[in-house]
DNA sequence: TTTATTTGGTTTATTTTATAAACTACTTTA
DNA sequence: TAAAGTAGTTTATAAAATAAACCAAATAAA
C-alpha cells in the first residue's frame, strides 16, 4: 500500500536542495541558500546530513580569498531521490 | 521556486491517513490502523492533529459494546491535500 | 466468580528533527 | 583601527514523530 518514505529526503529543506543538485549537478552554498530562502545555519546542517547519508559530496575551496562550499550529487543522490518520487506517488494518487 | 509545504500533511502518517480518507470519504479507527500500519497511539495523535487542523470530522460512537471512531475528510482537508500535491511538485520535477 | 485476556482506544514520555540564534574566522571598507 | 561584510559552523531551543505505558469496558478462561 504505502511506501515507507526516505527520512532523509522527507524534509522540506533537502528535498529543495537535493531537487536543485539533481537539476544542477553542482551548486554553490550562497546559490542554495538563495534558492530556498533558509538561513545559513539550517543549510549547512541539512548539507551535513546530506553528506553523511552519501547523497551529496561537499568540496571545500577558497574563491577570492573567500570560503567557497560547492555541492554535488551523487548517484547514490540521485537513486535515493528517484525512489522517494515513486514511493511518494502511493500518497498522492488515491483512486 | 520551491512552494512552503502545509506541515500537517508533509508527515508520513498523517498524508497517508488524508491519502486514506480522500479515496474513501469515511473510516474507522481500525482500517486506519491496518492499512497504515502504524500503532494506535500514533494514529490517535495524528488524528487529533488533523482534526485541530479542520482536516478531518471525528465521530465517536459503540459497536457491540465496543467504542468505534470514525473519521471523514473535510472540504478543508481535501483542498488541503490538493494544495500539498501541487506545492510538493514544485521539488519533484527538476528540469 | 474472579482472574486473565482482548478490544479500542488515550495519555504520557522519549527520541528525533527542524530551525534559529549565537558564534568563528577572515576580509574589506571607512 | 574599528566597524561592517562574507561565508559559513556550532550550539541551543522548540516542535514533531513515535512508542511505551496506561485505561475502561467487555469477553473468555480457570
Amino acid at each position: 500500500m504505502f511506501k515507507e518514505l526516505d527520512p532523509i529526503l522527507h524534509s522540506q529543506l533537502r528535498l529543495a536542495i537535493v531537487s536543485l543538485l539533481i537539476s544542477l549537478d553542482e551548486a554553490e552554498f550562497s546559490f542554495l541558500k538563495e534558492k530556498t530562502n533558509a538561513t545559513s545555519g539550517n543549510i549547512s546542517v541539512q548539507l551535513e546530513k546530506l553528506k553523511e547519508a552519501g547523497y551529496i559530496d561537499i568540496k571545500k575551496s577558497f574563491r577570492n580569498k573567500y570560503p567557497l562550499t560547492t555541492c554535488k550529487i551523487t548517484k547514490k543522490g540521485i537513486q535515493a531521490f528517484e525512489t522517494y518520487v515513486k514511493d511518494l506517488k502511493t500518497y498522492l494518487d488515491p483512486k
